[in-house]
Parts: structure tokens; sequence; C-alpha cells
DNA sequence: ACAAGATCTGGAACCGCTTCCAGGACGACG
DNA sequence: CGTCGTCCTGGAAGCGGTTCCAGATCTTGT
């Protein structure tokens, strides 16, 4: 049985109260007591039961912290990076993977509420109201998602696009597609909406198709779309799409980057690792993971951030081999 | 604010005791009042709270969930599997990840410890008795790695590496090396035995290199010592490993399937999209994961299992490109 | 040396729920 | 009709902390 503050307390010879306060406050006490508690506390080997201090604080030390996939490399970086800070600050972190569906978000959201202080929503996929209200008025944070004037972090997509077409349009492409993610990813709209807004400035055709699930048959299966489109290049919404998209032009004889160029979102490791490998743009998910926490941990203590609370990441194209010039024929 | 029991017991028109009954052991209530309990819980929105029905019940409802690396995905596969599973129990899975260190790992269970019911270790790097030791009285059921009788999951190691090294003598490679993992983990010393018993079995000449780190710069590293080994196939203990030598091979002239065969553990996605795409030794990972929070279920509620506490699951080798006949010159 | 103020301490209430215990209502049985 | 057993119910005592409050102790200034 573990030692419980009362025990301390008997054998330090003073009260409950005043062994709470010589460890939550240590200058409220008077050093000689203070060291009874400690030598008392060192030799029970007590550790505060968490729960009952959570009974009476109201507050847990455990974030929720909710993602779409946990298998998608990019949300388990975020998560990995996430998970050590949050260490850091003493919080544990409560997982829930929606699998990509909103209903399912919502309702991990709403059970998981009662047992922690605070969420990180990573790319939720629910409606930004349903999320307003579902998350009451416990701290959230957002990652790769942005929701009226919630606190958040994202990726700087419209830049990851911008640098990805720039590259597109200096090897003389001039009709490029962009293959579409989930309908209810909020990213996807970005990336579609910078797509639109970027192509037009550089004075390319934009062609666009999905929407398909953001995985590798997402891309087999909107490959021969694509290609019927007669664009000479394709960015894709992530990575796996992209790796469908070459596997199924491989499979009719369009090779990358001869026939068509490709360009990915995410970094994922996959991608170094094919031939050809892919050209993608990569996000600093570390980063993202470890401001998600910290941004959240100013929030339950609530303090304010003098950077504000909407933060954007830059992202990086990582030039591979899926691109290269435009086809003779077509420039 | 949330409604208490207090304020259901009230509109009821109830005591406390008999709404907490109604709600724990509704057989236990007259019907008329379990009704009336009902309809206040209902107009109240009231549920209870899970911190105070656990200071109470000596139960939190959340488990703890140690990985080495969540962005393996390996481990982010049972992860998922395993949360979906969860959830159907009603049980909530606090996240942790090691980062593949023995001491990461002891001082995450241990602080974790007091806010969980039972722990899930998977692929833990700890000893033995150090494991044994940490998790005091807690329920605990080990995935990927058997220490005495302690409940666990695990994948059949020694039939995949038999699979393996069936596959490729019937190639007729006479001369193969094994690839070591991390020393502190159990499956690697698992492989390796099963590794040098089969090999012998089969009149195999068995090289073993490592140990390297589980990862793509782990391969690279080890490739020349491979090659220099002069065998014609090698066995990785993992894909990510796998892919590095291939990559390094490459790099110095030496093909797979050609010059060399290469056979990896877990199937990553990656192994199927690269070139050559990888034969890989396939674990049910989804199985893993829903099998471990079953058990530690049933452990939960101390129910005995029929099939007894420490189940092995079946490995399946994939055969793909990497893996081909041993070359003339050496047959 | 004494009053006023600052500092420290212990007692007790409380967080929201579970569960033990004793007593009331009720039916059955002799 | 009294008694016993069963079934329900409410009261109250925890679970292990935190925190308010009042009183005790110690400074400090004069």
């Amino acid at each position: 049985m573990a030692a419980t503050i009362k025990d301390v307390a008997r054998l330090a010879g003073v009260s409950q109260s005043s062994v709470s306060r010589a460890l939550a406050a240590p200058d409220q006490v008077r050093p000689a007591t203070r060291e009874r508690v400690e030598r008392a506390v060192a030799q029970l080997g007590y550790e505060p039961n968490r729960i009952a201090r959570g009974l009476s604080t109201g507050r847990t030390g455990t974030i929720g912290f909710l993602v779409p996939d946990i298998a998608n490399p990019l949300f388990a970086g975020i998560v990995k990076a996430a998970q050590r800070r949050a260490r850091e600050f003493g919080l544990a972190v409560l997982l829930a993977d929606s699998d990509e569906d909103p209903a399912t978000e919502l309702d991990l959201i709403r059970t998981l509420t009662k047992q922690v202080d605070g969420f990180v929503l990573c790319a939720p996929r629910a409606g930004d109201d349903e999320l307003r209200s579902v998350c009451g008025d416990l701290p959230v944070v957002l990652l790769n998602r942005r929701v009226g004037q919630l606190p958040s972090i994202i990726f700087d997509n419209a830049d990851g696009i911008r640098q990805a077409l720039a590259h597109l349009a200096a090897l003389g492409h001039r009709r490029v597609a962009y293959v579409a993610g989930p309908r209810t990813s909020w990213v996807n709209r970005e990336r579609l909406r910078a797509f639109r807004t970027v192509a037009a400035g550089l004075g390319l055709e934009g062609v666009e198709a999905g929407n398909v699930s953001p995985d590798f048959e997402g891309g087999v299966a909107v490959a021969d779309l694509v290609l019927a489109a007669g664009v000479t290049a394709v960015i894709a919404y992530n990575d796996m799409i992209g790796l469908g998209l070459a596997s199924r032009f491989g499979a009719r004889g369009v090779t990358a980057p001869g026939d068509v160029s490709i360009v990915g979102f995410d970094d994922i490791p996959a991608s170094a690792l094919v031939t050809p490998a892919l050209t993608t743009v990569s996000q600093p998910k570390d980063q993202c993971g470890r401001a998600g926490i910290d941004l959240l941990a100013d929030l339950l203590n609530d303090r304010d951030r003098p950077g504000g609370t909407r933060t954007s990441l830059p992202a990086r194209l990582i030039v591979r081999a899926s691109t290269g010039p435009a086809p003779a024929a077509v420039r």
C-alpha cells in the first residue's frame, strides 16, 4: 500500500496541511518544518496521488491528444515530439485516434473531455461549430487547422504550395494538377485554395482531381483521371497519394520525371526511399508537436503569450528525383 | 458547471446512494426509483466524474501503453488497433514513448503507474528484473516480449526466421547473414537465437552482424561489413535496416536480388514501395494490439483465461522482389 | 517589554463518488 | 396477527488530497 499524506504527516509530526504546503508552496512553511517533511517523504517514498489531487484541484495533469491516424508518419512524428515535451511539463498524454472519422472524433473528445485539463486536436476533421461547442470551455489548441480565433499551430500550406508551383513553373510546366485529399480536411481545403491563387498568379493552368483517401490506393485510383487531364505535373495532397500516382503511372508506362513530375506533401520516410525519390513539401513536425504542447501549457496556466496564440510554421520544398523539366513536346 | 450526483439526487428526490446504485447496479433498485433517476440524469445531462469515481474505487479507467518509438510503423499500427479496442472497453489510453531508451522507459512506467489501472508494455527495452519490479502488482501485459510467466503476446519470431531461412535455402543460398538490431531488444535476441538453430538445422552457414540501431542509417552503416562476410543473403532485424542495406549495396554496385538477397521484418509500408520491393516477415499488428487490450481487460476484471495468458501470433513471410536465386558463381 | 503585524500552523470543510451499515417497508409464513 | 426474511433506501464514512480560516508563534518597532 502506497504511503499517503497522512503517513507523512504522522512521521514528520506535523499536520496534513503542512505537508501539503511543504510540497506545493515550500516558501510558505518554516525551513525546519519543510526539512522534517522532506525527510519523511524521502523515508516513505511518498508520492502524491494524482487522482486525489485532481479531485480537489480540478486538474488532472493529463491532456488529450487527438489525431486522425496515428499510423500516418506525419501525425506519429507530431505525437512523438508532443509526448516528449509534455513529459517535461509533467503532463500525461491521453491518445485518441479518430480513424479520420468526424463522428468518432467528436465522440472521442466528448468522452475524454472530463478527464483532461485540455486538448490538442491535431488536424481535426469535424466542422468548425461542432468543434467549438464540443470542447466547451476547456483549453484547446488546434494543430494543422484553424478555426476562428482559437489557438492554433499550422504549417504554412500556402507557402508550401507556392514553393512547389514555383519549382514546377521554373521547370517549364504549364499545366499542373492538384490531387485533393479528404473533403473533411481543412489542410486540404487550404492547399486547394492556395493552389488556385498561386497557379493563377504564376500564369499556370490548374487542374483539380479528387477527393481521394489520403493513402496509396487513393493515388492509384485517381491516376488515370490525372493523366487524362493532360497535365505534365501533379501536386498531391500528401506523399502516399503521390506514391500511389507514381505507381499507377509506372504501370501505364508513364514515368516520372520524364513524362510527368510529381510533388507530394509531408516528407514521409518512404518518399526518400522509393525510385524516383519523391519531391515533397516537408513540414517541421517536431516543432509542431512541441509548440502545440507549449501553447497548451501556457493556456493551462493562463499565461498570456506575447507572440499571440496563432502560429504558422515554415514549410520547405525538398527537391528530389520525381520532378524534372516539362516534356519537350509540350514545352 | 457540470451536474453532480447530488443534483441528480435532489431532482429525482432520492438519495445520492440510490443514484449511484441506479447507475452502477440497476437491479438493486426498484424500477420506479431507477426511472426517476434516469429521467433526472437525462434532464441534467449528468455524467459521472471519473476522477471522483477513481478516488473512491481506486480504478481510473485508464491504461498505460508504452512503446519504444511511436514513429515506427509497427508500433504505430499496434497502438492504433489497441486504442480502438480500448475504446470499446471504455478504457482511455495513456501513451508513453520511451525513445528506445531503457532508463526513460522505467521512468515513464514509474510516473504513470499511479494513474493507470494497468499497463501494456510493447517491446519494453528494460531488463527482466527491473520490469518485474517496476510495475509492482499492477496488471501488466507484455507485447513483443516475454518475461518469465508474465502475461504476454508475442509474434512467432522463430517461425518467421524459419520461413525466411527456408525460403532462402530453397533459392540456393548457403551462407546467410543476420543483421542484429538493438542489444536491448528481446525480439532481436529471439530472432538471433532462432537464426542460429534454424540455420544449423538447414545446414546453412550463419553469419552475424550488428548490433545496429533499427533504422535506415543502421542498415547503411553495417552494409559493408555484411558484404565483406561473403554472404549471398541477409536477414535484417527489421525493414528499415533492410532498406538501409539495400541502399548501401546499390551504391556499391551490388544489386538485390541479383547479387544478394535481402529479407526484412515487420512489413512496413515503405517495403512494398521501394525497388526492389522488400521481401519481409509480416506480423499481425492489429491482432497484437487488440489481443493485448483483451488480455489486460481480462486481467483487470480478474477473469481467468481459458487459453492461458501467453499467446503467440503467427508470422508470415511475404515474398517480394528483394530475394532471388543465389548467384551462380557461389552456387 | 509590549502591542501590532507578519508568518506559520493545525483543524476542518470540501472535491464527487462508492459502499458499508442500519433501519423501514413489505410479503410470506406459521 | 406477530415474526421473520427480503428487498430497498438513506445516512454517513471514507478515498487522498487542497485550501480556507482562525489561532498560535515569531518579528519588529518603539
